[in-house]
DNA sequence: AGAGTCTGAAAAGGAGGTTTGTCAGATTGC
DNA sequence: GCAATCTGACAAACCTCCTTTTCAGACTCT
């Protein structure tokens, strides 16, 4: 009874060195599953020579590979959420329009910064498995929530018409992803102005009553 | 040398036989790809099975699943373009907007008539290779041109704006495509009709000039 | 210095899938 | 009736991957 089960290992506590694994493993996962051919092709084995550790330590980490993916959709989600909190946040004064504007290219262009993530929450999170297609929904319904309040908000200040946004705020998202995705897939060269233009249209043209 | 070697067997040429099993191939397939788990975990021995048929037919002809996932594919999507040029056909006489409500009802009503083929349209095939990405890209770029030929005839017309709208129908269609997904996978509750509303107000919204 | 713990590599066990080859029996044209 | 062909089932060969376990060496604390 002398060995020191303290943790501390290379100069970092468990947790440190836990965490840090996670992090390579992410990191790697983001190359392996953000481009071609992807998650569907990936392996663990691979994953583990990516991201320079091994198979062991991995399943101290994740389930399995799904696990990965998912946790990488969840941080892939938060960035593009956060980046939409703080445009939301910044424009808090500006005209309606104004304000669409900002926070639309905001999350434009937190979504295309990095045609990985972009891929990972569009293309690779797709159709997996009931459980990733129920967090992928749950995430979703976020977005409208946000959506939803900010339209209520604009009624109260008569700047849109009241009524029920819920299908049309679906249908917008829907746009945006369905934009963003085919712009990135090089079916159209546009400017990232351009393609916020025609967001903002769009939804300019949802919220304000029919002439 | 006697035995005939003519092709007929069964009382069908070899024409026939083959097209027959090709058929029952693509039906045991919708099934298969078109519910959970999809085309992830589908076999070719589970689909074999399914079509009542054996590998080795299989192999005589299809490459691999994922052929039999891009044939299935084109067969979904003439499906829904049929279903959308007879619209367009019978509603050549009437006015832009209940034009355009007739034409959006009958996709609507062709996507979601069945649940597998809406599956495989939206879901299955997203993500699965490069080869089925580019068929998914080609198929879509008909929808984008079919859209901006009615919006030019609309232009000419008087009944819409003149402007490039090839930016907002790839939109339209991410709006469209968007919506369905989310409403047939239980998001909101909605009729028909009201889908079709929502759709009908976010293209006028787009193709009418600004207030 | 030494008992005790953590690490990373390697491999074994096990499962599942694809694709090709074989073959007995049914069916054809002559 | 008979040779030639087609059919559908079966299984063998082969491969890849997932997941767990083992183990020698590095490291930490007393």
């Amino acid at each position: 009874m002398a060995g020191g089960p303290t943790g501390t290992y290379g100069g970092r506590s468990a947790q440190e060195r836990r965490a840090e694994r996670r992090e390579r493993f992410l990191r790697a996962a983001l190359d392996q599953f953000g481009d071609r051919p992807g998650y569907r092709a990936a392996s663990v084995t691979a994953l583990c020579e990516a991201a320079g550790l091994s198979t062991r330590q991995f399943y101290e980490e994740f389930r399995n590979l799904e696990d990965v993916l998912a946790q990488l959709h969840l941080v892939v989600n938060d960035w593009t959420e956060q980046a939409v909190l703080a445009a939301l946040g910044d424009s808090a004064g500006l005209a309606f329009e104004a304000r669409i504007r900002a926070v639309l290219r905001a999350y434009v262009a937190a979504a295309t910064d990095d045609p990985r993530r972009l891929r990972i929450a569009f293309v690779e999170i797709i159709g997996v498995s009931a459980a990733l297609e129920r967090q992928r929904l749950v995430r979703r319904s976020r977005w409208v929530e946000l959506i939803l309040a900010e339209a209520r908000a604009a009624a109260e200040r008569g700047e849109a018409a009241e009524r029920d946004y819920r299908i049309a705020a679906t249908a917008f998202i829907g746009a945006v992803n369905g934009l963003l995705h085919d712009w990135t897939a090089g079916q159209f060269e546009a400017s990232m102005e351009q393609v916020v233009d025609e967001l903002v249209a769009l939804l300019l043209g949802v919220v304000r009553p029919p002439a």
